[in-house]
DNA sequence: AGACGCTTGTGAACGTGTGCACAAAGTTGC
DNA sequence: GCAACTTTGTGCACACGTTCACAAGCGTCT
């Protein structure tokens, strides 16, 4: 399967859940891929990797469509999730109610300041990144999810992959390096805003960039 | 210039600070390749867009590049932002201190909630979400960060958009709508976890995402 | 000055992803 | 049972992105 059509799996199933809580029972691949934002075609397409689940003349019976990509997905079981760094992101996350709802379960905090352990969050009680072979083990987490600073951030996902952590997902802006057959995905805030300034400046831009300051720099200029 | 070129660039820039600061001069496209983790021809391609800014034998001048990248990206004035939705997410963006150091002001934060209006956060006070026309066109913001509830997020991007916002990065999970000429990237955290759990699938996976539970049972179903 | 070694910038081949357009296959109405 | 209509599944052409491979250019050393 594509990785482009793995990657929207997740929207499909999302525009699903949405129609299926309106009670709608089945759906055209016009109307799902509206509601996904996709163009049908590639809809279409995306969903005969699963198999061939539609109706020709009718569409697409919401509910059993919605168990294919679950289950296509992996999301038939839980997976347990550590959240390694919790600081003012981590602690976010972990209270974040999306996870459960979507078959992530929180299984364990964990951080590095000794001020920050025992505290609890979220119900959970956060130890010690010493702890954390253990804790990955115990558990049987495969996913983790690195909210620390991008100094600590190499060194936290060497250690997940030491615990036997096999997927990564990694919020702290550094470039990590991961051995084969270990997945690392990233989330990059300062990444996104620079893209859409890129944009900005090339549209309008420019103009709703300037500084109290610069504006009336630029009118000394212009008026006299 | 192509996206895939101006999404990576952030990148560059990022592993350019980093070599500057550890007092790097002049780098390779193959060092610098490897310190972003890209393919050098990639890199090179990529760089060639700005101009030829390379000596042949010899490499890039690091802080030249790096003034010509946040140049290109737009960065060389601050962009003023305003975070609507300032719950648990929010209050985690608005704390960040990331975005001063990229170019990005947070100019204001806004919340629908009375409960919420009025608390300081990060050194400003949170206003009113009625107020949102108002903000935008006297901070000249014109990029918005979208942190409400998935049921909020368009209507939010649509006062957004009608206040003059043409750039706007989402975090709710909702498939928005935005007219022409508008930028929406979004930061979709299940969707990341959940492309992680499909690959988790189809490795070793299956075994650790069993629950107790259900451990339990296949023990006894192998060994009974 | 000229030969040598290194690194850039890019043409060209390849691979992946997208979207059109339509045959195949189903439903509905008579 | 057949014709008209609807919608899927997919072949095909095209666009986009990646990587290889190498000529062109620069610095260095003799
Ligand atoms: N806060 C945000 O909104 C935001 C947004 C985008 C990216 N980020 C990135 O996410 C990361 C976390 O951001 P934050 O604002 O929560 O920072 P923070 O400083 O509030 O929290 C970091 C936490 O990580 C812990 N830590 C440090 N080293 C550790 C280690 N080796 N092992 C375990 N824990 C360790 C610290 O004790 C702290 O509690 C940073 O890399 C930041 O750049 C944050
Ligand atoms: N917390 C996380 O770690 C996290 C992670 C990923 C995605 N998200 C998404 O980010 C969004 C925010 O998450 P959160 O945990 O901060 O939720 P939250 O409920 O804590 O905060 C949402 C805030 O938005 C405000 N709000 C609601 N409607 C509004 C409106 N029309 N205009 C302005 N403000 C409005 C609420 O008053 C509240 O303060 C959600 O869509 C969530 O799914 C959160």
């Amino acid at each position: 399967m594509p990785e482009a059509t793995v990657a929207r799996l997740p929207l499909y199933l999302r525009a699903l859940t949405t129609l299926a809580e309106r009670g709608v029972a089945t759906v055209s691949s016009e109307e799902l891929a509206a509601s996904a934002g996709v163009n049908s075609a590639k809809l279409r397409k995306d969903l005969s990797y699963l198999g061939s689940y539609g109706t020709r003349g009718v569409g697409y019976e919401v509910d059993f469509l919605r168990h294919q990509i679950t289950r296509e997905i992996g999301l038939t079981q839980d997976w347990a999730v550590v959240i390694v760094g919790i600081g003012n992101l981590g602690h976010a996350l972990a209270n974040y109610g999306g996870f459960a709802s979507r078959g992530f379960r929180i299984a364990a905090l964990v951080d590095a300041d000794p001020g920050r352990v025992g505290e609890e969050v979220a119900g959970l009680k956060v130890r010690h990144a010493d702890e954390l072979e253990q804790i990955v083990q115990d558990l049987g987490i495969a996913i983790g999810v690195v909210a620390t600073p991008a100094r600590a951030a190499q060194l936290v996902c060497d250690r997940l992959v030491a615990a036997g952590v096999t997927s990564i997902l990694n919020f702290a802006p550094a470039i990590v390096q991961v051995p084969e057959g270990v997945d690392l995905r990233k989330v990059d805030l300062s990444t996104e805003m620079q893209i859409l300034a890129y944009h900005e400046q090339r549209k309008n831009g420019a103009a709703l960039a300037l500084t109290a300051e610069q504006a009336a720099e630029l009118a000394e200029a212009v008026n006299g």
